[in-house]
DNA sequence: ATTAGGG
DNA sequence: CCCTAAT
């Protein structure tokens, strides 16, 4: 045919507007990132919000209880507790060494026994380790810490029952509603009754609560060497009030993190970095870690649970861009009922939580008194990190009017053991990013909140704090929160595609912007204009439905009057473990935003002049043609550069931005978009003739 | 893989 | 620049 001629059109040497090629491929392009949907929310949203009341009043004072700078994790000590001298040992942060450490080969250890009996499941890839570590969620009493500690201390011992720990473990994480007594020995011993005396129940609560959440697809990989099991100290530390973390640094696994090898502490290395999880995700250029991603991905991790729209967000649908300061979350209870949350972009992707949620922590009431005048102490106090010492979660309810209002605040909660499995040749830099990919796809996902009174569930989402009981006095101190995956999500995929899993450590925590409690993040805070505004009932009712739990075994270990520890029923461990990888890990493959490269006058008279000969609607010969060599710059670039300096021209120069264009250049642009607008319009009218011929 | 457009 | 749909 003639389409391929040239023909002179007395324009700038403009030529005939090429046909479309019939050759080219017509295959899809993959599209290598999906959209996400503002109706995901992190948890720390979700914690935010469910936090009650928040010490307005602490506006004022109590400047430096979470300082933006090196710690971010923030211990909330709870006012009973202060009150009462403080008999318990400060919550101090263990640093990598022995302790802690002990627990990383525990899990190891869980590992190998898991393996051994059997119970391995190729299913899911997520770790059970934490299953007593991460399971108990709440804990509202005046000793917090100290039944926390014990907590730990207990899987430590446990840790050394070589043999016996899968059991024990699962066990003892079945058993945690009682740990709001003296836990240690007591439980220990209660753990090893138990063994002796029922070896088949305990062997399927294994079964139930640790079988399944083996991680490890191939048994024979729990004897293998190489990658070093990294696993966090039980939990991670995630303070709300984190704003922004330097990219590419992920400051958190200081205290949190050992990396634990066979060969003892011989590898062993930690990071020097504070426990500050997040301070800012950004994208930043991560090349060359791929390897380790998809280590990540097929292994240890497990996907991130979703949130449907009507349980999170509001009706603004709003889109938000994706870099934006996630501020603390924090709620405000007035009289309003309802609470409105900006829905963000949020990312999500395959995490791995070895549990069945994220405990919250460091829940704390803020009892209408002084909290300006203590608040600094109480909160201020550093979290120890290896989730050894939780924050307190003190809750109670001040009652003084008719219209008593329930008030409490979240102040931290902790990401549940994270498993990372990453080649002893890896960089410390991977290893960091790794971890930070790992929390941010935890902190990522869609969680929904689960409440809980006095060790049991709160499911009808309608009750009124009151009829819960939660405004109770005595209930307050029993009062927990829970992150759960969204367990009515279709199910993980487990399609090998989907478990490429690149969380970046810039990765952009989708966090809505709330009002930043002063107390919290004194430095950063940035109160927003509008606060959102709710309170305890709402925000559940917001999420009516939305935290279901599919079976009831959630409350079958807990007795009604545990205290303190809250065991997260097994189920919440297994749906955590189907977490459904949900809109596939857009993550793995959305990399990051490429970054900006403002065209240079010289490229700008380049495209115009490739443009002007070849038309509007070739930009791969454009490309071919001046930018062969510009790597970076793409036919699409090409082609959205021409859109904007389209967009440019036709704009008065007061309102363009960035480099100037020269005029004379945009003088082109302008005719040769005119021109070859026109020539497309020609081309259409032929074609229609043509058409109408035939 | 390209192109065209919306975001 | 990104993301998608349509080629």
């Amino acid at each position: 045919m003639v389409l391929q001629k040239r023909l002179d059109y007395g324009f700038n040497g403009y030529q005939v507007p090429a046909m479309p090629r019939a050759s080219r491929s017509a295959r899809g392009r993959r599209s290598l990132g999906v959209k996400v949907e503002d109706k995901q929310m992190s948890a720390f949203e979700l914690l935010a919000t469910v936090a009650g009341n928040l010490l307005q009043e602490r506006e004022s004072s109590a400047p430096s209880n979470a300082s933006v700078g090196n710690d971010q994790s923030i211990t909330v000590k709870d006012t009973v507790k202060q009150e009462q001298h403080d008999e318990e040992k400060p919550l101090k942060v263990e640093p990598c060494d022995q302790g802690s450490c002990d627990e990383s080969v525990f899990v190891s250890e869980i590992h190998s026994q898991v393996h051994n009996q059997n119970y391995t499941s190729k299913k899911f890839l997520y770790s059970q380790s934490d299953a007593t570590l991460g399971l108990y969620s709440i804990i509202t009493t005046s000793d917090q810490s100290e039944k926390v500690g014990c907590d730990e201390k207990l899987v430590r011992r446990l840790g050394r029952h070589k043999n016996t720990f899968g059991n024990l473990h699962s066990k003892v994480k079945g058993g945690s509603p009682g740990y709001g007594e003296s836990c240690k020995d007591k439980v220990e011993d209660e753990i090893e009754k138990q063994l002796e005396a029922e070896p088949q129940k305990i062997g399927s609560v294994m079964n139930e609560n640790v079988a399944d959440t083996c991680c490890l697809e191939d048994p024979k990989e729990l004897n293998r060497k190489p990658p070093a099991l990294i696993s966090s100290d039980s939990s991670v530390e995630v303070p709300l009030n984190r704003d922004h973390i330097p990219c590419g640094s992920f400051r958190g696994c200081q205290d949190d993190m050992k990396v634990v090898s066979r060969d003892d502490d011989e590898n062993s290395s930690g990071c020097t970095q504070p426990s500050t999880i997040m301070k800012e995700f950004r994208k930043q250029p991560r090349i060359g870690d791929r390897r380790i991603r998809k280590l990540l991905a097929s292994k240890y991790w497990k996907v991130a649970p979703k949130l449907k729209d009507d349980e999170l967000s509001n009706t603004d649908g709003e889109m938000k861009p994706v870099y934006r300061n996630r501020k603390t979350c924090f709620t405000r209870q007035r009289s309003q009922r309802n609470f409105s949350f900006k829905r963000r972009k949020l990312y999500q992707s395959s995490v791995s939580t070895s549990d069945g949620g994220i405990s919250s922590e460091g829940i704390s009431t803020s009892p209408e008194k002084g909290i300006n005048g203590d608040g600094t102490a109480s909160d201020a106090t550093m979290h120890g990190a290896t989730g050894t010492s939780s924050s307190v979660a003190g809750q109670q309810a001040s009652f003084q009017s008719m219209d008593s209002h329930v008030k409490l605040s979240i102040k931290s909660f902790r990401v549940p053991e994270l498993f990372i499995d990453i080649s002893e040749t890896a960089t410390v830099g991977s290893l960091k990013r790794a971890v930070m990919e790992a929390v941010t796809a935890i902190l990522g996902g869609e969680l929904h909140i689960g409440v809980l009174i006095q060790g049991k569930k709160v499911r009808d989402d309608n009750k009124t704090l009151l009829q819960t009981g939660i405004s109770q006095d005595d209930r307050m101190d029993t009062l927990g929160f829970m992150l759960e995956p969204n367990p009515a999500q279709d199910p993980p995929p487990l399609c090998p595609e989907n478990s490429s899993f690149l969380l970046h450590c810039d990765t952009p925590l989708p966090l809505t912007r709330y009002s930043v409690s002063p107390t919290l993040d004194p430095v950063t805070s940035d109160a927003s204009p509008d606060p959102p505004v709710t309170n305890l009932g709402n925000c559940v009712q917001g999420h009516h439905d939305s935290v279901f739990f599919p079976t009831d075994i959630s409350t079958v270990n807990s007795t009604p009057d545990s205290r303190a520890l809250v065991a997260i029923p097994a189920m919440s461990v297994e749906a955590l473990a189907v977490v459904p990888l949900h809109r596939k890990s857009r993550r793995s493959e959305l990399v990051q935003r490429r970054i900006r490269r403002p065209f240079s006058v010289s490229e700008v008279e380049a495209l115009v002049q490739a443009v002007e000969k070849l038309g509007t609607g070739r930009w791969r010969d454009v490309k071919l043609r001046s930018f062969d060599n510009a790597k970076h710059r793409t036919y699409v670039d090409l082609k959205d550069k021409w859109k904007t300096l389209v967009h440019t021209a036709k704009i008065s120069p007061q309102q363009r931005r960035g480099e100037p264009v020269p005029q004379e250049l945009l003088d082109r642009v302008l005719s040769a978009h005119a021109y070859w607008s026109q020539q497309a319009k020609q081309h259409v009218k032929q074609q229609s003739e043509s058409c109408l011929l035939l």
